[in-house]
DNA sequence: CAAACTATGCTTAGGAA
DNA sequence: CTTCCTAAGCATAGTTT
């Protein structure tokens, strides 16, 4: 029985490929709890493997239990002050996942147009054959960036009242664009794309993998693997 | 230099808990990429911990070059149909992180309201002691709903004259209220909760833990936990 | 197949620099 | 607070049941 020092390579061997696969998920799993439980924090492992439907993912759990359970053992006497520290823990978390929030928005629009790109490449019925919900997704995105553009403009100017017109005018424009038909609703996005996309849809045609296929502009492949919070996967086989 | 068989609790001297989750963590990324080297897999590990500002996460990278390198490989003749399947599959993505998008949101929103109420219940100066641009944020998100809400309310009747004029009214009440100052918007805030979320407070106070802390209602934790996407912790210590 | 076993190599607690 | 060191304790490859 003379062990050699493991290759770390893929096993070919089937059998004993799922062997250490199951060996090792187990101990996975079981540094997983103990790293969590020993320095009282969250951790999960989440494995996408052949030999099971669903990835399999272990969160501890244990963090939510225990922020609860030892939130109601405390006296009640104490729990003001622990709910202060509750609170601004909870408004960093609020910080924290509107930033999030805010990443997954720009990554959708950039999703949005590359989508609307592809059909353009491939010359099927360029926008026409959208569907008539996502052209109205298109056109939501559309007037929220007018909107949001107009109203920083506008909060460079002093009065509420032109403030207020401002954006009453923009809100007006988009819900006139939104009730166009399908057929116009393209003629309205090809403008869109000459205005304003153009630029980038050019840059993505000449140098598309500098663009990650769609991926948010300004993420490298890279730079999103090494997102912190990744919604994973982000990509699986087309 | 004898070592004891370590309990498996939560290490209370700080120095001692730290090096060990520094030694514990590398000990667990290099299981991971084991783990996924040998048995050929996608897996990954996040630990939300309080030593380092973002949560660390290990994404083995390899599903999202393989899809890349894969569509870079296929001759050009071929790429146009691969471009559709990417397509759709983008579409299904986009569906997909939509659907993260309204949970996160929602979730914001319960987190918001949970601050809020932490503060009313300690008593601490209420609402008044929120910063500006917090208060802000909460008029937005007031602001975001009425205006969905009269959208959705304005979209069953025909007139498109009438649908512009109901979402400029919003939009300019909205921004009325936006600038009003703070200890007006603290009673604007105060005649919220009473109107809309008195009851969903109360529940909780009677019932906190089936309430998740803040945790999107209509979620179990066991549910959040089995979501093979999670946005994981959703929850610290405090 | 799965479970048990066990020698071997790997991880890591505790101390030292 | 690091980094390095070492032995105790653990994980697991290969084998047997």
């Amino acid at each position: 029985m003379t062990r050699k020092k493991v290759k770390l390579a893929f096993i070919t061997n089937d059998s004993a490929r799922k062997a250490t696969y199951k060996k090792r998920k187990k101990g996975l799993m079981k540094k997983v709890n103990e790293l969590s439980t020993l320095c009282g924090i969250d951790a999960c492992a989440i494995i996408y493997s052949p030999y099971e439907a669903q990835p399999k993912v272990w969160p501890t759990n244990r963090g939510v239990q225990h922020v609860v359970s030892q939130f109601m053992r405390i006296p009640e006497m104490e729990r003001s002050k622990n709910m202060l520290t509750l609170e601004s823990f909870i408004r960093k978390q609020v910080t924290k996942t509107n930033e999030q929030l805010k990443k997954q928005m720009k990554e959708n629009w950039e999703k949005e147009m590359t989508e609307v790109m592809y059909q353009c490449l491939t010359g099927k019925g360029s926008i026409t054959n959208l569907s008539l919900p996502d052209l109205n997704d298109l056109g939501g995105l559309v007037d929220q960036t007018l909107k949001h553009i107009s109203r920083r403009i506008e909060s460079l100017k002093k009065p509420i009242s032109g403030k207020a017109v401002a954006a009453a005018d923009v809100t007006m424009l988009a819900l006139e664009k939104r009730d166009m038909t399908v057929d116009n609703v393209s003629g309205y996005m090809d403008g869109m794309q000459r205005g304003t996309q153009t630029q980038w849809f050019t840059d993505w045609i000449n140098n598309p993998s500098e663009h990650n296929l769609g991926l948010a502009s300004g993420y490298s492949i890279t730079q999103l693997a090494d997102n912190p919070n990744p919604l994973w996967p982000n990509s699986y086989f087309p």
